[in-house]
DNA sequence: TAGAAATACTTGAGACCTAAAACATTCAGG
DNA sequence: CCTGAATGTTTTAGGTCTCAAGTATTTCTA
């Protein structure tokens, strides 16, 4: 038995994290998936939107300027031709327009319309209020430590996973 | 101006804990995208299969007896329509079988067949492996922190948000 | 400065996912 | 027992998303 121990205590050891690794992984996917159902099917029930598109606007919102499509691809973390797609019917809806950029022929500048800022900010503070009544007895201390742990997190994914 | 005060503070702290709250999200949302595009990429490149129909075997090979299809679908989080179509590819791949369930004819008994496991076992363990590569570096204690906010989290919106 | 490589975007095929409607079976109350 | 409500599953229509290939333009480099 004894001469087993190291060993038992190493595949133990290494079973463990194994096992918090799985485990936060699970749980984040599974917290993600409860609030953005939650979300995606308000947004539908009350405004008749998507939650990409959503997003896609909240984007948009940030930056008065516009932005690219392969910067908007790369904020949303989708592919460029799902924001092709997603600015198209945005687009027809009359919420965002494609401008030329000047200093590159390739390139549209996305803007919000009007139009479009108007429906995103009404939209964006029903949101808001829908996300703080999900957290609603979640003390802002805890918020603030999840908050800094995905940070971190999410830096050791990036560093251990360039791709 | 001190006749305001109060009324300061009051609008200043809820506007603090919206953006505590829209702030969690955001980076919850965040991570978890991070995290899931690399673990599809990978399945879909080492496996030529994808992550819903991982998480399906998954939750299959921690039920031996088999799960009913409504089961699956509320284990996955996922509409019923969705795991028929799952279910119907990986019966096609020769992976899981639909057995009649003895107790109520409109249900389907679902089980991993032997080579159903014996891919997933395998395709689990690397899996495994990608999780704990992204998670290296950040701390057991911080992990089991991580795990429990999430818990604590999900509660509150289960609790908040009956639906 | 011509050709090659990189970049910005679009298109098309295919898988995923939802909501809602349809169908079959079971259950519950009179 | 019979009927209506509830439950388990499938189907359908439509939006989402990826990957890979294609077009246009810009940038790099020899």
């Amino acid at each position: 038995m004894s001469s087993t121990r190291g060993a038992l205590d190493a595949e133990t050891r290494a079973t463990d994290e194994h096992h918090h690794a799985l485990r936060v992984w699970l749980r984040l996917y599974a917290c993600s998936a409860l609030i953005e159902t939650r979300v995606r099917r308000r947004l539908q029930a009350r405004f008749g939107t998507t939650l990409p598109r959503f997003d896609l606007m909240a984007q948009l919102e940030r930056a008065p300027q516009g932005l690219r499509m392969n910067e908007l691809s790369e904020r949303l973390m989708v592919t460029s031709g799902n924001v092709t797609g997603l600015t198209d019917s945005l687009e027809d809806e009359g919420l965002v327009v494609r401008e030329a950029d000047g200093a590159d022929r390739r390139a549209w500048r996305v803007k919000l319309t009007r139009d479009g800022r108007r429906v995103f900010r009404s939209m964006a503070a029903e949101h808001e209020r829908w996300i703080v009544g999900m957290f609603a007895g979640f003390s802002a201390r805890d918020a603030r430590e999840l908050a800094d742990q995905l940070s971190t997190l999410k830096e050791h994914v990036l560093r251990n996973v360039p791709e």
